[in-house]
DNA sequence: TTTCGTGTATCACTGAGATAATACACACGA
DNA sequence: TCGTGTGTATTATCTCAGTGATACACGAAA
């Protein structure tokens, strides 16, 4: 399931891209698995189907879908995070919980973590 | 140290109030701090005043700075992530970067884990 | 071949955001 | 008290990313 927040600053095509993209890689979509035509997903979302061509299109260059004309758009395999990193996603993610952070918070603090580039 | 990506798809005064957050929630910078003012940073950044104003105002709204004419902008108090939950973040970092996860992979995949709303 | 459902390309429009210039209001220190 | 440096507000202008609508190109299946 795919939201999209008009308040949010970021434009509707990079919050389909940035949803699609977590659901991806935390295995929610299985290989191979069909994703919606774009005027489908589109009259869904109440956007142009541009938008969602654009956010498709991202994720094309990203490597974790395969589009192509006419036979629709497919999760590529060998794609999502192994289990490893995600069991110590949840553990992070359960410890922050446990103490009211936000997830805007919890965000913020691994960005700020996460060694800055040489 | 705070530098704007002009490729990046966020505009400006988001990216300065992101970094700006950032720095605080992780401690970085000490509370009653005092922050640059907007003339100094818009020059620093070669961006107009409004832009850093804007980036201020959306701080203090936030709760994170306490601005105030004449005397400047600074860092308030009781900010920052508790000592566990940066502790916490630093282990999730390690073992993701240990995998050679990118920081948006890892940023992807605790939005992915944390809990959806009701 | 024809049809239908795909993704893709194009184009004009709109609005959010950035800028620049200016003026104002307040705090602090000399 | 006055001067300086602060944040704030306003206004007009400009740019361009994002959008929306539409037409095109391709693939699969009947």
């Amino acid at each position: 399931m795919i939201t999209i927040d008009d308040e949010h600053p970021t434009p509707p095509f990079e919050q389909i891209r940035t949803q699609l993209a977590d659901q991806i890689r935390a295995g929610a979509l299985e290989a191979d698995q069909r994703l919606p035509s774009v005027r489908q997903l589109a009259a869904d979302l109440q956007v142009a189907t541009g938008t969602i061509a654009r956010a498709y299109a991202a994720l094309e260059a990203a490597g974790l879908i395969s589009t192509s004309r006419g036979s629709g758009t497919r999760v590529r395999a060998d794609q999502g995070l192994d289990d490893e990193s995600r069991a110590s996603a949840r553990r992070f993610v359960q410890a922050l919980q446990r103490r009211g952070v936000s997830l805007d918070d919890a965000l913020s603090v691994v960005r700020a973590e996460w060694p800055r580039l040489p």
